[in-house]
DNA sequence: GATTAGCACTCACCACTTCCGAGTGCCAAC
DNA sequence: GTTGGCACTCGGAAGTGGTGAGTGCTAATC
């Protein structure tokens, strides 16, 4: 079931001139754009094959073809080859990652931006996943009585904190020596091992009145385990507009109502990230094509995704979002340069 | 230049059917749904007197008429009766906002969630303006090395902070003793007030050598005025799709594109607020119909804001943006009842 | 002077038709 | 396996006519 040399080319032909043209693409017009050795006829047999194979398919009896999901996959695979940015698409990126932000939340969102930009899609990054990062500090601040901030310094230098609500008659000194117990006895260890009772057991040796404690305890876990919380961001929901693609209000209206709920969206990446780990297959890049992603109203979209790093332990994905019938190539490699840049620029904080 | 009695009528029937059906309302349907006691001849001379006079427009020669921006400003401002919310209308928006978030920002866009719930149209809310408002504590907390976390507690119960970069050499100590000083000095000052000068006096009598001082000082002070900054959370851009007002593609993408661009919703929003606070004219809402909005592709909006307190100094705005065709009654009702609601949630946090 | 009936006119919209051409599958010949 | 030829398909553009809700205007009436 190998394609023969020919059929490959023939695919590779159709995803990119229907990509260029967003027009099915007939056995003649293929003929005049590519110089295949041979007739329309013959290609119309091997599309003949093609479609029987499912790479691609025919929106209506009389009109060219166009390529399937399967199709796309076949040309991401193992078809396309991916092409190097120009100096200038260097640079344009760059300029727009680099620049004066020096925490590392606003460098990623500017990642973000310049991705949306270079690409002209939606494009979105996961903030750091914490699970593998671990205490540096904590410190409890008294803002009024109660009320205090819990401020969380962790590793790959990311610092959270949290308001949160204390029993009114504790002292500023008495949350003194409770943050430094806790901070104490949990320093170095992984947020995803901090759990309610190690929080406690930290405690024990303040003299505080364990009633009390309680609740503080339970606020600075929570405070812990938010830190963890993964946030997203997407940026450019309104340029998917833009495409032909989209250009039926139902289909636009279902693509951006599902952006909009960004935990969902979130929660499909993780989900993603997840599998990718666990299968143990580690390119620099993922890519789900279609009816491939799961999420309703991106039947006509790809969605591809990349990690980045923060320090030995953290990650994170940013990702790109644009209609399926989207130069792969280009897109990637514009995504693979985002990456990169951000991973130099996050190395420089730490 | 008054409208007689019959032509109000008439102007609000045609504002009431044209938002009602989405359809130019002719003379003789004018008389078939609202009992005129007059003929359909009788009101084209009322409709063709209203033209004249700029309240309404025919989209074309052979079609009924439509409210011109300025029939909705007449609408709007002399003829619709703001009706109330039913018991159950009530009930939704309270439950959406209520609940258990206890901070300010958190309680803030829950009722900006449920703004746009109840009205169907993107909603936002711009943060407290907090220039009003002062200092009650700062700390300044050492996370490495180089770097600090500035801590501001201000007046209304606001928390901001931010990681600043500061000379290797300085010890946790001389933060702690600096903080101090500029909290003892600045406390009760409301932000507006504070400059550089005032930062760099109020840290005088700590005896750390000048040099050092001088860039731990000027990121303090750029802390405390970055806390001032506006921002601003929008809400279900996508609704707007949904309408048929926008359904041409075109329209649909200026309109999204121009509230992707958060930052200019932002400052638009903050100069209707300055202006209607210098014209000291401070109705509970304000409303901007079609043309009157300045920003690129909201012709065909209206949009509607009213304003929060937090404390006595400090307040924010709430608002909707939704097509100017448009059950202005209701929305206003609804926004009116999320900010009573906010407002007496907000109170209860501090 | 305001109101009304009547009438000729306008024009978006819909349904219907026609026509064109790019594309297809298939077959027989090379 | 490749090719030329041919009948067939069908979406889309362009044109057509009828319909109806709307208009403005005029002359008669209250």
């Amino acid at each position: 079931m190998e394609l023969d040399d020919r059929k490959k080319r023939v695919l590779q032909a159709i995803v990119d001139d229907y990509v260029a043209t967003n027009e099915p693409v007939g056995s003649k017009s293929l003929i005049e754009r590519h110089n295949f050795q041979v007739s329309s006829a013959t290609l119309r047999n091997d599309m003949a094959e093609l479609e029987k194979l499912g790479f691609i398919e025919k929106p209506h009896t009389s009109a060219g073809r166009i390529p399937s999901d399967r199709g796309y996959r076949e040309y991401v695979d193992s078809l396309m080859k991916i092409d190097t940015l120009t100096a200038k698409e260097q640079e344009e990126i760059e300029a727009n990652i680099s620049g004066t932000v020096d925490e590392a939340a606003e460098l990623i969102k500017s990642a973000t931006h310049s991705l949306s930009e270079a690409t002209g899609f939606v494009s979105l990054s996961m903030s750091p996943r914490l699970r593998k990062s671990f205490l540096k500090q904590m410190k409890i601040l008294m803002i009024e009585p109660g009320k205090a901030l819990v401020v969380l310094v962790l590793s790959a230098g990311v610092v959270k904190d949290k308001v949160v609500r204390i029993p009114n008659y504790l002292t500023d000194e008495q949350m003194f020596k409770l943050s430094g117990a806790i901070e104490k006895n949990l320093t170095g260890k992984p947020l995803d091992e901090i759990t309610f009772v190690t929080v406690e057991t930290a405690a024990k040796d303040t003299e505080i009145p364990s009633p009390l404690l309680k609740q503080v305890l339970y606020e600075a876990y929570t405070a812990i385990k938010q830190a963890d919380q993964l946030s997203i961001y997407l940026e450019g929901e309104h340029k998917m507009l833009a495409y032909p693609d989209f250009s039926s209000l139902g289909r636009a209206r279902d693509l951006l109502g599902t952006l909009s709920d960004s935990g969902m969206v979130a929660g499909y990446v993780n989900e993603m990230e997840n599998l990718a780990t666990s299968s143990g297959k580690k390119d620099s890049y993922m890519i789900r094509i279609g009816q491939e992603i799961t999420l309703e109203g991106l039947d006509d979209c790809s969605f591809i995704t990349a990690t980045y790093n923060m320090g030995d332990t953290v990650s994170g994905n940013i990702g790109v979002i644009g209609p399926k019938r989207m130069d792969y190539s280009r897109v990637i490699s514009k995504m693979d340069f985002v990456k990169k840049k951000l991973n130099e620029e996050l190395k420089k904080l730490t």
